[in-house]
DNA sequence: CACATATTTGAACGATAGTTCAAGTTGTAC
DNA sequence: GTACAACTTGAACTATCGTTCAAATATGTG
């Protein structure tokens, strides 16, 4: 009847309309930012009834919390990759950081206002976290100095902001020098 | 007549109104966060009718720029500050960022959401790009290598977003740990 | 005094917001 | 078929929004 793993096609339609909502949310942020963000701004990039919108969200204030938690895992899964698959993993980082200019800028422009809303928010603040987190334990595979590995961790957050706002250099050889810098690699290896 | 000095007290004191307007919306950005921006709020915090706060800026957007340029301005100043007159710098820096902690909290915040709304609007990038050069500036005393220079002022950015969203440990000698591990002081003065 | 300029006020307009709701449709179980 | 649950819809309610405006007050100039 009403278990977890019902195959009910009903449910189903449900699920994907919600995660469709949920893309058109990130679609509005991404072009307007999260003050964009109404049930009917939301509705019309989906293509649906406002009341459809308010029926899996019941406030908009849930919607962004689901919004935020989407793509606050989506970006937690990439940095989970970098850690399990790559043999460099400081150059996958970089890597990741340098896409904030590019084709990933309106993702990152997204998570920084999402990230900002949950500074207000206690409720947020763990998902918001879990990115922190897992920087942390990638830069734990890179040293064993607790404070290089804090360092990393701020000096990753803060090298997004700075190519989001200030339209920085983000070639990845830049992002990655940077993040040496910040590990506390020896200085004839960075310097030109 | 018009000149910029004119010792017109109605003129005085339209700055001082409008001073007073700014200074109710940064209480409103505190309090409820960009979002609760409106030309109502920010008239009912400052005890004044509505058609006051659009007297002084026809739009809410003029408004939250004077806003914006007024706390990046304040902080920029605190930095100036530290470069001219602090001996250890480095210090002096590590303990403007653990504010974010404590009394400051609230003016962090605030520098944040306007910070992020200026990732929107190129006219404000300017502003919120000075506070990042001043820290770069000061980070030049301290160091001759532009990697160095650049991890420390990413460093101090993200420290200030894990102060305010993760709760982070602020006192001050954990920031100024963190901050020489970013500048590259030699291991063992760092670790303990 | 009269005259001009700057500030202040209350009321109003049209637009849009979040949310609710009763009615309709589709799919599942019996 | 009936009964039931999930999904969908359009319309509506109330609230608040940005902005405008004509009139009133205060201040400076002659």
């Amino acid at each position: 009847m009403g278990d977890d793993t019902t195959t009910d096609r009903r449910k189903a339609r449900g699920r994907k309309r919600r995660a469709e909502i949920i893309e058109a949310t990130l679609t509005v942020v991404q072009r307007d930012g999260a003050a964009g963000v109404t049930h009917r701004t939301v509705a019309k990039e989906a293509g649906i009834p406002v009341s459809l919108s308010t029926y899996y969200f019941a406030t908009l204030d849930d919607l962004l919390v689901a919004a935020l938690t989407s793509v606050a895992e989506a970006y937690t899964a990439r940095i989970r990759h970098i850690i399990d698959h790559d043999d460099d993993k400081l150059r996958g980082l970089a890597e990741l950081i340098a896409e904030s200019a590019g084709p990933g800028r309106d993702r990152a422009l997204a998570e920084r206002e999402l990230s900002t809303l949950a500074a207000r928010r206690p409720a947020l603040r763990p998902i918001a976290r879990r990115w922190r987190e897992n920087v942390a334990e990638l830069a734990r595979h890179c040293t064993d100095s607790p404070s290089a590995v804090a360092a990393l961790v701020a000096a990753s957050d803060g090298l997004c902001t700075a190519i989001l706002i200030d339209n920085a250099p983000a070639d990845t050889d830049y992002v990655h020098t940077v993040l040496q810098q910040a590990l506390g690699v020896p200085r004839e290896t960075v310097e030109q």
